[in-house]
DNA sequence: CATGAATGAGTCTTCATTCAT
DNA sequence: CATGAATGAAGACTCATTCAT
């Protein structure tokens, strides 16, 4: 009836299952999928039953993170939402995610897969998504929205962002910015002219030396 | 594969060499890069020690493909070079190049791996940038490119593309062309002003059905 | 095979781990080193999987049991040490080694690769190069042992015999006494003058016949 | 019935068959048993469909080998042999053999192996025993002998100094010689009392450090 | 005859998942 | 309930041997 654990092996399994939950996030985030559950289990301190216990397979887990996301997106269009104008809330909201995507090497393999979409992350998927599309009617009720461009497209770009991001998270974490600003521009311009690219090209894949930003 | 062959291979072992390579192609673009090579020489009808005779490794394997891939663009700088405008020959590439890297899952993920880059594939590379910087400067000269974008960032748009059409093959092989004409018109927009996104926002990943294109 | 495991492993883990052991050793003495972990696993009735991971791979396997017959030579070294004369100690330790040798194939073939050394052998190794140097100088105290040799000596004579056990243990598994007592004779000599050789030459090898013993 | 080839193309069989015997010779030594026939093939400068268009398959390879190595130990025994006193030709003969045993590291392995014995090897195995025999029955008359070692015995105390050889090659090369002289010693001891071992004790298997010679 | 292309069984090793303790 | 031992199906790669050119 109250709101305090009657049963302590609850407490238990919660202080567990968030030991996982981190650990998956930051071994998933530096290293892709490739992690084994071992990895997982022993970077949380705990037995891999432990692990199967909590989340009945590896895609279970990553459903799990993909919440955790969720529920950063949803804070992130909160916050965002309360920007005074929509092109503003749009742009804001826009960069915001695709950084988020980018601090974590799993979240676009995660996507991917068929399976990890279990009713918690539909719910905050719902939640999401009613917000996302205020935010774009907004902006767009201001004409500062591409024109076909709504809130549906939102995850295509930010994913799209992601992926270079994956690309060179090691060699400059930051080089996934002039391609999502690039990107924001398109989708929804500033209020000016928009200046130049923002950082330098990539370095094309496969050379080995770092391209400096132009003056 | 390549007209660079020290010795010209034997008939039959040009012709097993072929079916192995349209049968990795096939196969790498179809389901990724999780093909094993048992997978590819029973496609093509070849023992799996007549792959590896031909392919040191999976990445060989994967470095041949990746050759084949450039040789395409070259073929496809070298004929939308003959645009009149640099406009159109920006736009003809960055689109082109777009549908190619679209027509083949393992583009992607094979560019991300460091090994592939053989010295068959750098002097590919070396010569594409070429021709892709002629045309990128070209439509620099008249105006038509944004402001900072060099044909270094060519690749990137290009594989951010892909990305997408990675995620879509399955259920709508051309939704990737929205987000392609988005990016292609925030590089250099075309002559008027740029209409509507064409196509229909993707569906939410993970959601089942397929949302239809509005009217 | 160790008292110093860190850490109690469970019931079924131990005997499981000495199921492997078992059928490890047994394999390898019958069929040297070409078994495959494939067939110790089924010989010990575990999955493959069971045998790696108690060892991380063949070489770690090998120096598992080098470390058991480590063990036993210290034992035997204990043992011959509490003969009264060091001669009688010699000739005893000798003799056994050779014995513990002839008994198992792989040991050789384990000796001549340079993996299997571990931290527990290595202390094994210490432990019986000392015990082993007491038993030598003991006997050169008496001027019982052929001027020039060491301890150190005693490994290398140990295998020689043991390779001619490796060639003959199918067909007369004793046929190496004739050449070990050789080579202790020659070593350490009996009290008084050495008598025949005991046995028969070995067939030759190749011969298919096997060769009686001569009255 | 001239002596003259006929047929040329005997000729280039036997200059091919001599090219693979040469290649196989060296990599056998160098490498072990471990060589495929695509090196052998490659090194002799021949396809391996040559290899095995000379030699059934690998083991006749080896025998071939060791039927140049019979035939040097032919040489061998009827150089010792000439040598005025039994006792000299058995202690060079002994101290012959286990140098050509030492400098050929497949040697042993092939020994061990059932099939390489072919017609050709057991022709030059009689004459060889026959020589041998004969070498042994002279030092027996001169009582220079061990009581009860038979020419029979002699392919075995070879083999046992080769495989000490095959432990040390790439270290010491020469360390055998301490064990060779010990047993030729035990076998037919020189005219005066044996002296010290010569050489120093092999550095136990495992250990990095080469100890030096004792003064 | 020589060549080297093709074969495919066999080897080691990894890892998602289950289940006895 | 937590643990970690056990499982075994793959996967990448090798190489002795055969056979088409």
């Amino acid at each position: 009836m109250s709101t305090t654990a009657v049963r302590p092996l609850r407490a238990d399994a919660v202080r567990n299952r968030a030991l996982v939950v981190d650990a998956a996030r930051r071994l998933f985030a530096e290293r892709g999928l490739d992690v084994t559950l071992h990895d997982v289990a022993e970077a949380a301190g705990v037995g891999v039953g432990t692990v199967y216990r909590r989340f009945p397979d590896k895609d279970a887990l990553l459903a799990g993170l993909l919440a955790d996301k969720f529920e950063a997106l949803v804070d992130l269009a909160e916050t965002a939402g309360r920007r005074p104008t929509g092109r503003d809330a749009l742009r804001d909201y826009l960069l915001g995610a695709m950084e988020l995507r980018a601090s974590d090497r799993a979240l676009s393999s995660a996507v991917l897969r068929a399976a990890p979409h279990t009713t918690e992350t539909a719910d905050l998927r719902a939640t999401l998504q009613h917000l996302v599309d205020g935010i774009v009617d907004r902006a767009r009720a201001e004409n500062a929205v591409r024109e076909g461009f709504t809130g549906d497209d939102v995850p295509a770009v930010t994913s799209m962002i992601g992926s270079i991001a994956d690309r060179t998270r090691e060699e400059s974490p930051e080089a996934w910015r002039r391609y999502g600003l690039l990107v924001v521009d398109a989708v929804c311009p500033p209020e000016g002219a928009p200046g130049p690219l923002v950082g330098a090209p990539l370095p094309p894949p496969g050379a080995t030396s770092c391209v400096v930003s132009p003056p």
